[in-house]
RNA sequence: GCCCGGAUGGUGAAAUCGGCAGACACAGCGGACUUAAAAUCCGCAGACCUUAACCGGUCGUGGGGGUUCAAGUCCCCCUCCGGGCACCA
C-alpha cells in the first residue's frame, strides 16, 4: 500500500479489509516472480513433495468441486513449502474429449479453438482463486506435444502384445455415437450420459491388455495404505478375481469330438452335477442353432430377452429359464450322462459361458432344478452321517463329501485343491482363475482424440506406424456434425496414405483413443514437459515419483486410478521408471452440494465461484471450502457461511493492523523479559493452535477444527486489547503473536496473510518462511479443570495443578462442597482418578 | 445377496487413545453504539420438567440389547441413507 493512503487510512477511524484491492495487488506482486512455485533442481538438498490435484476438464468455467479440490492441494503444497521441501505443484488439462465435439457442432467453433479458449478461461479463474501451480510445466493433452507420446506408448505396448486389435461385443453410447470401456459403463447408462442405455455392438477394436496385470493390480492394493478403504475395496470389486476351476465334459456320441468346458469354483460338488447349462451365445449352441430347426428360435428368444433385460440393467431379475438341447454330456470324474440345457442365466462373458449344474449346493441351480423337474442329488454335509439338512446348502468350511465315490468324507477345501489336480492330471480340466475385469477397449469413433498410429495395408494387414513418423497429427478442419461413423475416415489426405513395409497404398486407422489414455500417464509429463524425444526423463520421474499426495474426486476410483495403475506398471516394464504404483497416498475428497443435491444446471443451484470470489474475495472462498466440513465428506454450500469467514478474516484484519504500526516502528530485537499473565496465556493459546494444525497436516486433514483453532485464538486476542493497549501484554510478545498468526493463516488464506505479513514490517513472502515450531513448554496449562462424578454423573468441575498426581487429586475432590453433598450418608466404593481427564466416586 | 461408508441441536459440524456431548461457525434472540439503519462490539442459546425468579431435576448422539466406575466412541442385533459389485457359476 502506498504510504499516502496507509496514513490516510490511520486516520480514518477503522481501517477496513477488502479483499477486492489486496488479492489482486498481492498476485501481481508474486506473479513478478516466476520461480515463486517453480520445484526447484534436485540438486537443492530438500525432500521432495509432489503434491497433485486431478487435472480438470476444460469446460470453461470452474465449478465449486475444483474450487474446493484446489483449495485442499493448494494449503497443502503452501504447508509443505514451509516445512522445506521441495514442492511440485503442476496443473494441466485433460482437453481431448466429446464436449468439445459437441460444443462445436453447435457453436460452429473448432473443437481445439474451443478447447484452448476454454483453458485461457479457466486458467484465469485459477490465477485469481492466487493457486500456486507452477505454470512452466503446464500439460495441454490435445496438444502433439503431449499426445504423440500416447502414440509412442501405444507402439510400445504393440510391441509387447499389451495392444492388440480383436472382434468382440462392445458396449455402445448411441448420444456419444462411438464405443465405450466397461469402466464407462455405469448401470447400463452412459457415463457423461446417466439418461442414456448403453447398446451391445460386435466390433473390431483395439484393446489394452490390463488383464494381464490383474493380480499385480489386485494384490498392488493391499499395500496401498495411503489410499482410502474405499477406492482400495471398489477396485478389488471391479478387479473381481475368482479362484476355481475348469472341467472339459466330452459331448455325448458327437461324430467330431466336440466338448463343452465348465468353469467352476465348486469343483468338489462335481458329483453332484445334473446337468450342463449353456449360456444362449455359447459357440456349441451357435453351432448347434445353426442345422438344428427346433433349437435355433428357442436360441433366438432366449438372446432377445437377456439383451432386453440388459438394456434395462434388470438381468439379475430375468425368471430363470432354460431349453433342453437333446444332447448329453459325459462328466469325466463318474462317467455320468448328463443332459445339455440352454439357460438365461448363463453369461457368455464371464468363466467359459458354461456351467455345471449341481442343484444340492447353489441357489440358482436349485431353483432351476426345482422349476424343470430335474434330479437334486447331496454331495456335500457337515459330516458323513447328517444328511437331513436344507437345500441348497452352500457352506464349504466346514463340510465334507458324500456319494463322491473315493473322494468320499474329504473335507471340502481339500476336495477343491485335489480334484482340480486330479483333473488336470488326466487331461480333463485344472486349476484357474477368472476375473471381472476385461481388457480395456480405447477405440473411440470420434474426431477429437489421440490418432491410433497404425495404418492398414492390403497385403501387409495391420502396421505399426514408425516411430520416426510420429506424430500423427490430428487434422485440422474436420467435418464432425456427420455421426456416422468415424469422422476421421471422411478425410482422405488422413486416411490415404503409404505401408512402412512395402510403401504400397494403405489407410490409416480412424479411431482415436479414448481420453483416459491421456490422464493415465499425464503425471509423469509433469517431471519434463518439454521433453521432444522421450515422454519424460526417467532421471526426472524417479525423483520425482511416486506422487506423495494425489487429491481428487471420488468418481474416478475405477477409471482413472485404475487405468493410471496400470499404465504405471506398463511403463515400469519398458524401463522408463522405478515405481511400479503412482500415488503414495491418495485422498478422495466429498462433494459439494446446495440444498442437499449435487450442484447442477438442471436443478438450478449451482453457485458460481466467480461471484463467490467477486463477492467475498478468494481467501474467504476457499477458506469457507476448508472450514465448511472435513475435506472427506460432502460440503454443504451455504453463503451466509463464506460471509462469516469473510467476517473472521475481517476482525484478523482489524486487529493486525491495529497494532501493526507499532511494532513495524518499534525495536525488532528479542529482549528478554518476564511473561506478563496475560501474555503468557496468549502464548500458551498460540502455541497449542500451532500443535493442533501442525498435526492435523500431517495426516488427518481436519482443517475445518484447524480453522476453529485458529478463530479461537483471535477471539482471544480480541479479548485481550486492553492487555494489549496497557503494555501489559509487551510489544515483543505482541510481534511474536501476531507474526506467527499471519503464518498460521498462510496455507489458508494466503492473500491476507502476505498483506498482513507486510504491514507487520516483514520481509518476504509469507508461505515461503519457515512453519512455526510448536513449543510444547509455552502451550502447556499450569492449572486444569477437571470434572468429578458421583456414580458417573457430573457433579462439579475442580481446578488442579496440571502435574497433580492421583493422590492430590483426590484430595481436592474430597474436599469439594458439592461432591461431600453427593456422598454424605454413602460409602465410598471405589475412587477412579485419570489425571488430567476426570475423578468418578463409586458410591452406595 | 455380498462389500465399503454414514446417521450427533434450527443448520454446517466438534469430541484424534473409552473419560465434562454439542468446540468453532451459520441462522436466531437480547443488549450497546446510532436520529435511524447497516457495519461493529458484548451477551444468551440441546430438549423437557419445576420455579415469580434464582436454584434444582430428568432426558438426550438412528432403534434395541450388552461390556464398563464411565459408551457418540467397544461388542451383538436391527432400521434408514449414500456408494460399489452382482443370475459372476
Amino acid at each position: 500500500m502506498p504510504e499516502a493512503t496507509r496514513n490516510a487510512d490511520q486516520n480514518a477511524a477503522e481501517v477496513r479489509y477488502n479483499p477486492a484491492e489486496i488479492e489482486p495487488r498481492q498476485q501481481a506482486k508474486w506473479d513478478a516472480d516466476a520461480s515463486l512455485y517453480a520445484a526447484e533442481p534436485h540438486s537443492s538438498g530438500k525432500p521432495k513433495y509432489y503434491v497433485l490435484e486431478m487435472l480438470p476438464y476444460p469446460s470453461g468455467k470452474l465449478h465449486m468441486g475444483h474450487v474446493r479440490n484446489y483449495s485442499i492441494g493448494d494449503a497443502l503444497a503452501r504447508y509443505q513449502w514451509m516445512n522445506g521441501f521441495n514442492v511440485l505443484h503442476p496443473m494441466g488439462w485433460d482437453s481431448f474429449g466429446l464436449p468439445a465435439e459437441n460444443a462445436a457442432i453447435k457453436n460452429n467453433t473448432a473443437p481445439r479453438k474451443w478447447t484452448l479458449n476454454n483453458i485461457a478461461e479457466m486458467r484465469k479463474q485459477m490465477h485469481r482463486m492466487g493457486l500456486s501451480y507452477d505454470w512452466a510445466r503446464e500439460v495441454t493433452t490435445c496438444l502433439p506435444a503431449y499426445y504423440r507420446w500416447n502414440q509412442w506408448f501405444f507402439l510400445e505396448m504393440y510391441k509387447r502384445d499389451l495392444a492388440f486389435r480383436k472382434k468382440s461385443r462392445l458396449n455402445w453410447c448411441p448420444k456419444c455415437n462411438t464405443v465405450l470401456a466397461n469402466e464407462q459403463v455405469v448401470s447400463g447408462h452412459c457415463w457423461r450420459h446417466e439418461d442414456t442405455l448403453v447398446e451391445q455392438r460386435d466390433l473390431t477394436q483395439w484393446f489394452f491388455r490390463i488383464t494381464r496385470y490383474a493380480d499385480e493390480l489386485l494384490d498392488g492394493l493391499d499395500k496401498l495404505e495411503g489410499w482410502p478403504e474405499k477406492v482400495r475395496t471398489m477396485q478389488r470389486n471391479w478387479i473381481g478375481r475368482s479362484e476355481g476351476a475348469e472341467v472339459t465334459f466330452a459331448v455325448d456320441g458327437c461324430t467330431d469330438n466336440m466338448s463343452i468346458t465348465v468353469f467352476t469354483t465348486r469343483i468338489d460338488t462335481i458329483f453332484g452335477a445334473t446337468s450342463l447349462q449353456l449360456a444362449p451365445d455359447h459357440p456349441i449352441v451357435k453351432h448347434w442353432a445353426s442345422f438344428d430347426g427346433e433349437l435355433a428360435p428357442a436360441v433366438e428368444e432366449m438372446l432377445a430377452q437377456q439383451k432386453t433385460a440388459r438394456d434395462t440393467d434388470a438381468l439379475g431379475e430375468l425368471p430363470k429359464y432354460g431349453v433342453p438341447t437333446g444332447r448329453f454330456a459325459i462328466n469325466p470324474f463318474n462317467g455320468e450322462r448328463l443332459p445339455i440345457w440352454i439357460a438365461n442365466y448363463v453369461l457368455s462373458g464371464y468363466g467359459t459361458g458354461a456351467v455345471m449344474s449341481v442343484p444340492a449346493h447353489d441357489e440358482r441351480d436349485f431353483e432351476f432344478a426345482t422349476k424343470y423337474g430335474l434330479p437334486i442329488r447331496r454331495v456335500v454335509a457337515p459330516n458323513l452321517d447328517t444328511d437331513d439338512l436344507p437345500l441348497p446348502y452352500t457352506d464349504k468350511t466346514e463340510a465334507v463329501l458324500i456319494d463322491s465315490g473315493e473322494w468320499t468324507g474329504e473335507p471340502v477345501l481339500e476336495a477343491l485343491e485335489k480334484m482340480a489336480k486330479h483333473a488336470e492330471a488326466n487331461g480333463f480340466g485344472r486349476a484357474t482363475v477368472t476375473y471381472r475385469l476385461k481388457d480395456w477397449g480405447v477405440s473411440r469413433q470420434r474426431y477429437w482424440g489421440t490418432p491410433i498410429p497404425i495404418v492398414y495395408c492390403e497385403k501387409c494387414g495391420a502396421q505399426p506406424v514408425p516411430e520416426s513418423q510420429l506424430p500423427v497429427l490430428l487434422p485440422e478442419n474436420v467435418d464432425i456434425a456427420d455421426v456416422n461413423g468415424s469422422p476421421l475416415s471422411r478425410v482422405p489426405e488422413f486416411v490415404n496414405t503409404t505401408c512402412p513395409v512395402c510403401d504400397g497404398p494403405a489407410t490409416r486407422e480412424t479411431d482415436t483413443m479414448d481420453t483416459f489414455v491421456d490422464s493415465s500417464w499425464y503425471f509423469y509429463s509433469y517431471t519434463e514437459p518439454k521433453n521432444s524425444s522421450a515422454p519424460f526423463g526417467s532421471d526426472e520421474a524417479n525423483y520425482w515419483f511416486e506422487i506423495d499426495q494425489y487429491i481428487g474426486g471420488v468418481e474416478h476410483a475405477i477409471l482413472h486410478l485404475i487405468y493410471s495403475r496400470f499404465w504405471t506398471k506398463v511403463m515400469r516394464d519398458i524401463g522408463l521408471i522405478k515405481n511400479s504404483e503412482p500415488a503414495t497416498r491418495l485422498f478422495t475428497q466429498g462433494m459439494v452440494i446446495k440444498n442437499g443435491a449435487k450442484m447442477s444446471k438442471s436443478k438450478g443451484n449451482v453457485v458460481s465461484p466467480d461471484d463467490m470470489i467477486a463477492k467475498y474475495g478468494a481467501d474467504a472462498t476457499r477458506m469457507y471450502a476448508l472450514f465448511a466440513a472435513p475435506p472427506d465428506r460432502d460440503l454443504e454450500w451455504q453463503e451466509e457461511g463464506v460471509a462469516g469467514i469473510s467476517r473472521f478474516l475481517s476482525r484478523v484484519y482489524r486487529i493486525v493492523m491495529k497494532y501493526a504500526p507499532a511494532l513495524r516502528s518499534s525495536d525488532h530485537g528479542i529482549t528478554q523479559e518476564a511473561l506478563s499473565t496475560a501474555g503468557q496465556r496468549l502464548l500458551r493459546k498460540q502455541h497449542q493452535t500451532l500443535a493442533k494444525i501442525t498435526l492435523d497436516f500431517s495426516g488427518r486433514w481436519h482443517f475445518n477444527t484447524c480453522i476453529a483453532s485458529v478463530m479461537m485464538l483471535v477471539n482471544e486476542l480480541v479479548a485481550s486489547e486492553s492487555a494489549m493497549d496497557s503494555g501489559e501484554v509487551s510489544p515483543t510478545t505482541q510481534r511474536e503473536l501476531f507474526r506467527s498468526l499471519t503464518l498460521m493463516l498462510a496455507p489458508f488464506a494466503p492473500f491476507v496473510a502476505q498483506e498482513l505479513w507486510e504491514e507487520l514490517g516483514n520481509e518476504g513472502v509469507v508461505f515461503r518462511q519457515p512453519w512455526p515450531k510448536a513449543d510444547a513448554e509455552l502451550a502447556r496449562e499450569d492449572e486444569i479443570e477437571i470434572p468429578v462424578q458421583v456414580n458417573g454423573k457430573l457433579v462439579n468441575v475442580v481446578k488442579v495443578a496440571a502435574e497433580a498426581d492421583v493422590e492430590a487429586i483426590k484430595a481436592i475432590a474430597h474436599a469439594d462442597e458439592k461432591v461431600a453433598g453427593r456422598v454424605a450418608g454413602k460409602t465410598v466404593v471405589k475412587v477412579i482418578v485419570v489425571p488430567g481427564k476426570l475423578v468418578n466416586l463409586v458410591v452406595k
